[in-house]
DNA sequence: TCCTCTCGTTTACACACGTAATCGACTACG
DNA sequence: CGTAGTCGATTACGTGTGTAAACGAGAGGA
């Protein structure tokens, strides 16, 4: 396990699980979002209906990654945390998990995997030259 | 839902968990093993007990994840699914779900959260090259 | 004012997962 | 030959997750 802190974590709050990070993509493209639009906006891509929405937006607040703000009668949502901090996180995440912490190892399987395309080679090409100086 | 193959797959099973992939890991490092060589194994990292990993073990057995043999009296297991196969499948995964399919904004988050050393760079750089080639 | 619509909250439920005890068959020592 | 140990299989159980219905309070039209 090593789960980083097991007792007292007033910042972040718990993972973030796949379906509501689908949910959280949606609030991070189109700043504040009632239930109800957040609920079109995923249900098209993902075929879930409005209550399904409704508890990821629940899980998410108890989980404080996304805040409400009231608007007139309704609740707008925000995102809390950033869309790079969950991104890098993630990412960390699995190259601690599978690949011992080495990004290299995770690069040399990306291209295994033909999952890189030249474009990406170019553009990590030009970070990696960002990186030496 | 969305599992990429929704018919017939007599190839992968389906997909490995956290834990299972810790007795997977022990597996592939040492080619056949019995259910308690793999439990001493799993057992000192994990702390777990021997009949949970027995339990991985079966399952990993109903998702054709590995395989068993006869030796004797008991079983020895050995994986039917490659080291490479998994890591590059579940990085694919990981850049479909977060970055889109592409390999470069991954790297560029890692790069952020300070999960690069030098070594990786360098190495990155090689494998660039070869790439290219 | 009353009914209906709409919100957010609460409760539900099946299945996956982590973790494990129990069971039935078989072996091997005594 | 019986009894204890070992092995794989079966069953268990709490929690997380995906998916959703039911509920209760307030808003707005009739």
């Amino acid at each position: 396990m090593a789960e980083a802190e097991p007792d007292i974590g007033p910042d972040t709050g718990e993972r973030i699980t796949e379906a509501e990070h689908a949910v959280m993509e949606v609030l991070w493209a189109r700043a504040p979002l009632s239930a109800t639009a957040v609920a079109h906006a995923v249900g098209r891509e993902r075929g879930w209906g409005l209550a399904t929405v409704k508890t990821l937006l629940s899980r998410l607040v108890a989980k404080q990654a996304i805040a409400t703000e009231p608007e007139g009668r309704r609740f707008l949502y925000t995102p809390l945390i950033a869309r790079t901090d969950y991104l890098g996180g993630e990412s960390k995440r699995l190259v601690d998990r599978l690949f011992g912490g080495r990004a290299a190892p995770l690069f040399a399987h990306l291209a295994e995997a033909e999952a890189l395309t030249s474009a990406d080679i170019a553009e990590i090409e030009a970070l990696l030259k960002e990186l030496k100086q």
